[in-house]
DNA sequence: TTTT
DNA sequence: TTTT
């Protein structure tokens, strides 16, 4: 019997995004969204709102893209699993954090979204099959949207060179869906 | 901008569910299954496996229903939320847990599942909206599926009485759908 | 072994919504979205756009919220299933039409959305679980979005009286989540 | 603001699925699924079953893998789009079928799928990124499941060599994920 | 029939 | 830390 592990989220980017490079020359995207749930309170019938912040993290061109189009307050469609992650806190105390690895993405233009004078506000962009596979779970030994980034991407990236981060949008335009 | 945190799993019991009472008679339900992912690592070439386990909560009737058709071992597909929750463990330091807050349920027919002698294997719920509101947070003041039950249920119930748990089937068939 | 039948849907109305009436008095309201994929042609390079349009039907009260609403233009998640209906054309020939039966819905805010002057843009609503049940097909016989109003709410509604179409938003505003 | 165009649906196949090649040598696998709700009626308070059949198409490796694994009785999860397709029946007269795209696919051991004797129960594959576009919708000028097969697949397949229909297991074995 |  |  197979299981299914499947996470949708629409919310909001709380800060911009972070794009780092594993050793291998892969890219590693974090950032966190907010999702908000309100309903009118059984007892009070006061109006009562809760907020939930979730740490996303992408892989390889998944994580260049939202790194070059999302930003804070940006909203955005994601689709991605639930993954564990121990990790050990500035305490030393052993915790465990909560990923969304997001598989899929889709830009939804809200008013922030268009400030940067994009020529779009529209997004879809599926991550190959491969991704599926976790990446190196050990890289990421802190919550990932506290840890530093590396100092700087690898001289010889194995298998793909991450695309420079002031690279112009055609380097990749070409096979982006949108 | 509408915000949406949703989950669904397909997953097996790691353990029988534990159903327990709040103190206005609510049912709630605490049981964890597991979903488990394979790939094919891409350097040794050999195959990987890693099980995630998601704590799930369920309120209310849909907590009834579980914590009577579901054991360890059974397989069910779930629809929900993530919800966070943060706890003191027995070394005194604050955590985090994440819940999965389940709101549909539908079992899904494995072979430990017709070992109980039910006559069926198939089963559908959906919680009824009013329960898409979050229950009191702070009833959960650990990690629930290591929480002690309350001692009893409450004498007398707020808005609705619990299904006793020695309940026969027929008090609920009548509104569940299967 | 339980089945399921799900389908998520982000798009625009292409028109404005029709809410009518059945004879018990409940309220139906139908409207197709667009959702539209692109891609760049292997052969050509060229970008294609392909658009499908899905026929919506709501029941109850998520029908008078969307009536409500919604407009043309307006930018929607839905959550539902697929639910085919036979139905003879106006050529006398059998034909079956496809519906998203719609039980969830959540309002996003596009910029057309704003312009009827709303002081929100958001919204979310989850059919009560009684809805889940399919209502009387037969009250459908053509396409519904095809189909003429009732011409009239009935004088007698039975079970729930439906909310007038001019009735104030505070009418509803008490158990909505929004 | 991006659009989505989902379905998720669990259930049996109604027979073996058919595996045909495109003149490009793509596979494209065809099959109906059932999925069923039951519900009591509000005013008789009788059980009410309906059942709805979904017709799935697959393209490249996914029909392969569905052509080897899955047969008539199987139950399977599966994910992928929803999309319509003008054709011209028998009588001469144009509809429109509406078909699931499918790209993900999870194997669910039902009792029928062991009788095969398989050594597994439990499967799961997602297609590549580029199988999101579209396949050449005039290869389908009739419904897909009622579509004779090409009378042989084609010399020089374009791009991949379709899996023998009758090649061992191993042979795609190394890369899908069970 | 929406939208970019 | 977003947003309404």
């Amino acid at each position: 019997m197979s299981s299914l592990n499947k996470v949708i989220l629409i919310g909001r980017l709380g800060r911009d995004p972070e794009v780092r490079y594993m050793p291998n020359g892969e890219a590693v995207c974090n950032f966190s969204i907010a999702t908000s749930e309100t309903w009118n309170d059984r007892n009070s019938g006061q109006r009562q709102e809760r907020t939930e912040w979730h740490n996303i993290t992408m892989y390889r061109r998944l994580a260049e893209i939202a790194g070059q189009y999302l930003k804070k307050g940006s909203s955005v469609y994601l689709e991605g699993r639930i993954q564990s992650r121990k990790y050990q806190g500035k305490d030393g105390i052993e915790r465990t954090a909560y990923d969304i690895i997001a598989s899929e993405m889709k830009m939804l233009g809200g008013r922030n979204d268009n400030s940067g004078g994009a020529p779009y506000d529209d997004g879809g962009y599926q991550q190959q099959s491969y991704q599926q596979a976790p990446a190196q779970q050990n890289y990421q030994s802190a919550p990932s949207y506290q840890q530093e980034a590396p100092s700087a991407p690898p001289a010889a990236p194995a298998r793909r060179a991450p695309a420079a981060q002031a690279a112009p949008v055609e380097d990749i335009d070409d096979d982006i869906p949108f």
